[in-house]
This record gives structure tokens, sequence and C-alpha cells, in this order.
DNA sequence: CGTATTTCAGCCTTACTGAAATTG
DNA sequence: CCAATTTCAGTAAGGCTGAAATAC
């Protein structure tokens, strides 16, 4: 007998902060000619330098076209260097060249600012449990991506 | 000396899970005929109702252009009314309609159900503080929003 | 032959900026 | 005249599906 719900979902929450997010580092990195999908690739190739387009699609969660376009630009731009795997000649396996490098670590500078400033007011205790909680949605997210990829909500 | 963020920044974990989420959610609500913006804004306005267009699109943190073509369509589709305020003819003042109420009924329960699929790893209090620290970078967000608004990066 | 990868082409969703009209 | 709101028109970012070619 009351509101239904008080609070609003963490659904709704995460999405508005997402996108919240995204347009303010949109802002901030534009200054450096990055936008936020290239430096999410470009961080992602420097922990795992070597991954091939389609497995560099699978970790960011997004379709393999889609990563395609991000890595083509890097690519035009001296930010990355993509070459034929030795055994197989069709995957082309990227790394970060030095350029993209420096590039790359100017962004972290904004990135961290952007942190610092959005969590203000949260404690890095509950810093952690927040990435914890989000890693693990991060992974229920692939693994549903995986299992119902081929499924087609037929079943 | 070492390796320089072996821990993904906060801001990229939430802005693919943002994403993750969205992708999820939009194919979900697909069948109800309900886009991602739909939901939100009629979860908004159950809340608050009687709300303008202007006061709607602060709230959600997007721009009164993008909130005027969700409430367009919700109205189209006699899930919203809006009607003109008393004293201000110009304020078009929107509430749900009883339809509009039992549609977003439906999607509450697919919301539901996502939030618990993704948190099913994280525990009932630590839901909460994920919540709190998410609100607080929401609140700083609109801070940053109103502040710099006029501000147009010139200083 | 079947699977995985890369790629091309076209489209969709969601949001933005700029400018105009209306109202108080 | 000024401020807020609504609205029109055009544009941009980011991502998707379908289909084809290549390689193992």
């Amino acid at each position: 007998m009351g509101a239904p719900e008080p609070q609003p979902s963490l659904i709704y929450v995460v999405g508005r902060v997402g996108q919240g997010v995204r347009r303010e580092l949109r802002a901030r990195l534009a200054p450096l000619a990055l936008s936020v999908p290239d430096v999410t690739t470009l961080s992602v190739l420097r922990g795992r330098p070597g991954l091939s387009n389609a497995q560099l699609a699978r970790r960011a969660l997004i379709a393999p076209q889609s990563m395609l376009e991000v890595l083509a630009s890097l690519e035009r731009r001296g930010l990355v260097l993509r070459r034929a795997d030795a055994a197989n000649a069709r995957i082309m396996r990227a790394q970060l060249t030095a350029s993209g490098r420096r590039t790359l670590a100017r962004a972290d500078t904004v990135i961290a600012e952007l942190e610092e400033e959005l969590l203000a007011a949260v404690a890095p205790a509950q810093r952690e449990l927040l990435r914890g909680a989000l890693l693990a949605a991060m992974a229920e997210l692939s693994a549903g991506l995986r299992g119902r990829a081929g499924a087609r909500r037929s079943a």
C-alpha cells in the first residue's frame, strides 16, 4: 500500500550514469581527437596485445563490425598496427604503436580526473565494491551474449 | 614500476555495463513495443506526474529535444497525456494514461528480471551500496552539466 | 564441408546543435 | 526586453544486421 518503487531500479541508474559518463568523456577526449570507443579499444589492447578484431569485439561487448570501424580508424591514424597472424593469414592481430601508447597515456589522465570527480563522495572501499559488482554484471552480460546469441529467442 | 593499471578504470566498466544493459533491455522490451528511453521516461513520470518536457529532460540527463521525441511518440501511442499548464499555456505537463501505467507495469517485470540476472552474484546489502555510489555519480554529472552548460569550454 | 575471421554495404537508435516561435 | 519552454530541421556518434570472401 503505497509507492511501488521508491528506489529507482539499478538498471535505470546504471544506464543513465553510463550515458552521462559517455557524454562527459566524449567532450573531454575531443581535444585529443579520440572517441570513447577509441580509448576503450586502446586500453584493452594495452593489456592484451595481439588480440584479433573478433576477440576485441567480444571483450568490449560489441559486434565485430563495430570494432572493425574503430580499429580501422586507429590504424589509419597510426595509433595501432595490425599484422597477419603467422599461422593464419586471415587473422589480423593488433597492437599499440609508440604513438598509440603516448596518446593513451594522455587519455588516462583525463579518465582518472573524471573518475575522481564523479566518485569524490564515494569511499575507496566502496569503489572496490562498485567495481566488483559491475564486473560481475559484465560477466553475466557476456555469458548471456554467448548463451543466447545463436538461440535468437526461439525457445 | 610494473603494469600501470591492472584494474580497468571504473569509467570504462560503467560505460561497458551501461551499454550492455541497454542492448539487452532493448531486445527484451521490443515485444512490448517500448524503447529504452520510453520506459525511462514512463518511469520518471510515474514518480513525478505533471513534469514538463524541459523538466523531464533535466531529470534524465538528456537534451530537451531528445526528450521531446520520446514524449511525442508516447503521446501518439496513448501512453502519456499532455495538457497545457493552467497558468502558462506554453508549458505542456505530461502524465501517464491508464494504458501507460499498464504497459509500464509489464516493463517493470522485464527490468526486475534483468536486474536479478545481472546481480545474482551481488548480495543485497552490496546492491544498496552500489546504488548509492551510482546515485552519487549521477548527482555529480548533473551538477557538472548545470555548471558548465553555458561555459562552452571557453575558460 | 564447416567454422571462424575479416570485410563491404546499408540501416537504426539515440542524442546533439542551431534557430525560431510562444508565453509570462 | 528577458527568460524559459516548446518545437522544427539538420547532423553526429555509435552500433547493428545481412551477406560475401577468405582461410584453416
